[in-house]
DNA sequence: CTGAAAGCGCTAACAC
DNA sequence: GTGTTAGCGCTTTCAG
């Protein structure tokens, strides 16, 4: 029994005692670190008796694991990092949360970082969370092709999955929502309801101000989201002139100044589809602004769903986008990647287009 | 330098090779591992020549510290326990995101969970980020008086901050807002503005459904502000029947609920103070269903800013709490805890009465 | 059924 | 200036 020399006495600093080792427990019980191992483990074999003992001897002395040398010796941190491109757009702040609830419901613990659409800061975000030894990563990329961290993201190989943002060329499991149909259903439905002039205003980082063309690092989320809008518009044989179409950072007075610009095109459009929450309050800041009336003078569907948009009148369309879905396919795609090496997939889910009084019938 | 034995060559079952170590740092610049950590760590004494040598050697190795054997070693692991009373309540959820940006600002990893106001969920994550060794905890408690788990909380004496909800009789750093005033000011300007029936929806976990009366477990925010309601009230001589006032769980369909029975009362209150933006929406949502118009029929404030509040029309009153400088505060003071041993002190920042087109006169 | 001992990857006190 | 060595707290062969 005598293995180990004894600890040093001298009281810490802070008056709280530092926290018992497995070894105090097991001195106490007067049996070996593996014995009090096993017995609070529950796996080898102990007498019932020393069980009682060891357990006992963990209560008096309010023993609690060490999980930082638990994973030093397992190797696993039962962790998973996460990248979010963008924390103060509300897609990825709604993101967050469910990514912190899910990841806690499958025993893992969410280590969450901000990338501020930043492909520099992304990649600062790997490095520490790849140092941290997580088992695992989820990421929302901040740029189409700036991605080399992603691909060669060393150890990890294989525990990578995308999320919100899809990069065609690399082979990473990938969990999106199918904007392209959700941007066409929407642009589809104005286009039924009668109207002709149709705008589009699209939040991207990948700009400094706003404009009409769409910037080369735009993320998938954006191309897709102009491409389904795109693809309605030409079946119906309609166009989609500069002025009608803004890509804007995601910052208030910008947004609301490129939503200004597109309503005060002449003739201007007589809807809009807006590519997020915070595109839609630029745009009812400037409706507010020029004296026009969602509902009645500009018909509206914004992307993601808000509880805010339903008490509105008129209450907000949204093309409602899956964030709990999604996010649990992610996390659960991961943990099988980290546990049972399973493959790289790709998955994209439905939106659902909800449609509420900011559609109206516009026939000229 | 033949020190140690050498590792294994058989390949893991991942195609990834496994991470370099610090020795494998060490052998390929043929030093010994202490002189390849000084080299590295910048510390102690190393000739250029050999430093560069061992740069060159991790560079060609793809070396990385590993985070969790120096956390190991130190004691210390970089990261701070934070502790969510409710993340779905967008309040929490925006402090979340501040937290993350604030504490990695601050050179620190934020484990975030999540309680849902659930004391049992709540002793759990604090065992949970105890066990992960976390050099100290921000906690939203989920209760007044179930809070044993943060006295006790062993290694980590000192080294908690309270957030949002102050413990009177626990000596531990508190940052809240000072909310009991942010109440007073409202309602008193309300009364400035000639109304006279004051109704209150306060969003609490405490209770099943709604209710008029005062749970046990409400937290420091539902007493601080119905506390700061009554204060204005009384002193101009006003009353507040039960009818008026309804603390609400803070689910949608419960709070639509909880408003509609304020505003179906007679006499119906002429204003509202809402404890925060979910009971805000659903008063927007009880008016709607009862074709009350806010800043005509019912005057409203709200508790706590977001961005829609300013857009629609009329635009939303609101006590604007400082989230950031909250957050911003509570890291500071956390940090400073940990890192110097600084005494707990509480810290309750002002708020700011926004007054929008949702407060009118009303004179009888 | 239990104990001794090796070692996860790192750092730091102590030699040389 | 550089190397040796002893752990941090845990798990896990391997002996007994």
């Amino acid at each position: 029994m005598t293995e180990d020399k004894k600890t040093s006495e001298e009281p810490s600093r802070s008056d709280a005692p530092r926290p018992a080792r497995l070894l105090d427990v097991a001195r106490l019980a007067k049996v070996s670190r593996a014995t009090a191992a096993r017995a609070l483990g529950g796996y080898g074999t102990v007498t019932e008796e020393t069980r009682e003992r060891v357990s006992a001897a963990a209560k008096t002395l309010n023993y609690r694991l060490n999980e930082v040398a638990r994973a030093m010796r397992a190797g696993r941190t039962q962790a998973i990092g996460v990248i979010l491109a963008d924390i103060s757009n509300s897609f990825f702040a709604n993101a967050a949360r469910a990514i912190i609830d899910i990841s806690t419901a499958h025993g893992y613990q969410a280590l969450i970082l901000n990338s501020a659409d930043d492909p520099e800061r992304e990649v600062e975000a790997v490095r520490v969370l790849v140092d941290k030894r997580v088992d695992g990563l989820i990421v929302a990329p901040s740029s189409f092709s700036h991605n080399a961290h992603l691909s060669e993201a060393g150890a990890l190989s294989g525990r990578i999955v995308l999320f919100d943002r899809g990069i065609t060329d690399l082979k990473l499991s990938t969990v999106t929502s199918d904007d392209r149909r959700g941007a066409r259903e929407a642009v589809s439905l104005l286009i039924a309801r009668g109207h002709r002039r149709i705008g589009l205003l699209v939040s991207t980082a990948a700009i400094e101000g706003h404009g009409p063309g769409q910037p080369r690092q735009a993320v998938s989320t954006v191309r897709d989201r102009v491409a389904g809008a795109r693809d309605a518009l030409k079946a119906a044989g309609l166009d989609l002139p500069p002025a009608w179409l803004r890509y804007s950072r995601n910052d208030v007075a910008v947004v609301s100044e490129a939503a200004l610009s597109i309503l005060g095109s002449e003739p201007r459009p007589t809807a809009l589809l807006a590519s997020c929450e915070e595109m839609t309050i630029g745009i009812l800041a400037a409706c507010r602004q020029l004296g026009l009336a969602v509902g009645k003078d500009i018909a509206l569907i914004s992307f993601d769903e808000s509880p805010w948009l339903g008490v509105l009148t008129p209450a907000i369309s949204v093309v409602r986008r899956p964030i709990e879905a999604m996010v649990s396919t992610a996390v659960g795609l991961l943990v099988r990647q980290i546990e049972a090496w399973a493959e790289p997939q790709s998955i994209a889910l439905a939106n659902e287009l909800v449609v509420r009084e900011s559609v109206f019938d516009h026939w000229d």
